[in-house]
DNA sequence: GCCAACGTTGGC
DNA sequence: GCCAACGTTGGC
């Protein structure tokens, strides 16, 4: 598929425990993703990089901040037509949900952080798709990864917006996976609830006071803190 | 349409 | 390696 500019959405998932549940496990599940991918990553190590030197404390710091550490996602992308090189980039979720099989892969990223987050997830996890740049921001449903990464053909495309000179078919600088819709969110969450919870958090030390939508405003593929899930998860249940 | 935030580029 | 210029994101 070519879905041209998506970007930007956050994932939830699927957990067979109750909210409560899950929400009075995250601290402890938090330390154990920790330990878990720190082990993860001495025996498996990736080709990738030997980036950063790690001490113990930063190794935990900076696996929650790339891979196995996370197991959901936000992913936006944008709903309303807009040109890019006379190109509409439009692509909600209405749109992923009118494809084949209800899949596309999730093309056009061009940010770094973002494309190594889409390298860090694995079939199965799921994501919030997130409406950005839009009259309405705001999380709209949920997706599920249904293929891992692979080289984004839109770089290689001169006719595509996201088109990249300098990325070449032996060494593609850019990755896409593709995406499957799960649902729509019982509701629609609007950037302006995410943002007061996010605002009460900090004050409050609360869950979401360092979510990545507020603190890394232009990332169009974050990883999800457990506790936003477990919120929507019971906020659903409550309707 | 404006513009703040912030990532990237390239001169030095 | 610094940093100013520039381009993009995305809320409003």
């Amino acid at each position: 598929m070519s879905r041209p500019g998506k970007k930007r959405s956050r994932a939830t998932l699927e957990d067979k425990e109750s909210p409560e549940a899950i929400l009075a496990k995250s601290e402890i599940q938090e330390e154990e993703k920790c330990t878990r991918s720190a082990a993860q990553e001495r025996s498996s190590k990736p080709m990738g990089s030997s980036k950063g030197r790690a001490t113990k404390k930063e190794t935990c710091r900076s696996t929650q901040e790339s891979k196995q550490a996370f197991s959901h996602w936000l992913m936006k992308s944008e709903p309303e037509s807009r040109f890019e090189k006379g190109v509409d980039v439009k692509f909600g979720i209405e749109d992923l949900k009118a494809q084949p099989n209800q899949t596309a892969c999730w093309d056009g990223v061009r940010n770094y952080q973002a494309r190594n987050f889409m390298r860090d997830m694995q079939v199965g996890q799921e994501a919030f798709f997130y409406h950005s740049n839009c009259k309405e921001p705001g999380i709209a449903g949920i997706i599920k990864i249904v293929k891992e990464a692979y080289p984004d053909h839109t770089q290689f495309d001169k006719k595509d917006p996201h088109y990249d000179s300098s990325s070449t078919k032996e060494n593609p600088k850019w990755s896409m996976v593709d995406v499957q819709f799960v649902r729509m969110t019982k509701r629609f969450i609007p950037l302006s609830e995410l943002k007061t919870h996010h605002q009460a958090h900090r004050g409050s030390g609360g869950p979401l006071k360092d979510m990545a939508l507020f603190t890394r405003q232009r990332l169009s593929v974050q990883p999800l803190r457990e506790e936003l899930r477990s919120l929507n998860e019971q906020d659903e249940r409550e309707q």
